[in-house]
DNA sequence: GTACATTAGTTCGCGGTGCGAACTACCGTC
DNA sequence: GACGGTAGTTCGCACCGCGAACTAATGTAC
């Protein structure tokens, strides 16, 4: 039978990194999923389905992430100059601080995670992570920004 | 400045394995927290208090999500006979059948996830991890079982 | 140009989730 | 026995996600 120790491994690395969402969350009065929309939204302004895709989430419920996030002023939704049907979602300035916030908070504290280890780990570790994360995979998850 | 992608790239790694919970959980007709307990309580009854440290929950929460998989039949409480305040968590056999099937399920897919990688890589990548995820932490954090 | 298929996003109903304050029952210590 | 602390629950609140059904708009084929 395989080794199913690096599975499990993954998954409470995966489970570590949750709460940190958590915790950094609190700090901004926000919630990790905010957070989440709010890091990913700092490349510019996307497009819903775009999102939607990349967060694996239904529409409706990026429809309702998005309008819990406009109403505490941390996003607003922009016309699409090309297409009637769309909008992009763009951050305020509340929003962007948020953002900037909280993304340097996240590394940092993941950083922590990961501890002292040294440069020929640390550099092995983030190529073999590297290697998963941008293996293509059959279901469409667009790049996830933190 | 020191480099951020090793942060970046766990990110994005704990959202595949958070998207690889969610696939299963719908295959089970359950939740990916509902999956988590059950696989949780796999290694047997377990107090309430413990579990929500381990699962990073308010107490209040715990019992929220224990009630809603109680009431699935998935779970039941026991008493704890050395302490009338507490109690346990204990699967049902329709519930164990679940935890057994999702957490073999999660299993293969995280292990698709890390894909085709070398013996030499596979060895470095769980030794890594393991370590991170075994380091002392100030929050108490019970290991998670998957 | 028109008809149809498809896409983008929203609305609605539903159930799940998590937090924190406040509470009761119980245990441990002095 | 009194008191502090623990285990778990209740309650109110807001957040979250799904899926069906919908409208508006775009793209494509004819």
């Amino acid at each position: 039978m395989e080794n199913t120790q690096l599975a499990t491994a993954l998954v409470r690395l995966a489970h570590l990194v949750s709460r940190v969402y958590g915790e950094v969350s609190k700090e901004f009065e926000a919630t990790p999923q905010q957070i989440q929309l709010l890091c990913m939204t700092l490349g510019g302004p996307t497009g819903m389905s775009e999102m939607s895709r990349a967060l694996g989430l239904e529409r409706s419920s990026m429809t309702g992430l998005v309008d819990r996030a406009e109403r505490r002023g941390l996003v607003v939704r922009v016309r699409d100059p090309h297409d009637r049907r769309a909008c992009g979602i763009e951050l305020t300035d509340q929003g962007r601080k948020i953002a900037l916030g909280a993304h340097s908070k996240v590394t940092a504290q993941v950083e922590a995670l990961v501890g002292e280890i040294s440069a020929d780990d640390r550099e092995r570790l983030e190529s073999l992570v590297m290697g998963i994360i941008h293996t293509p995979r059959p279901t469409t998850d667009a790049p996830l920004q933190t």
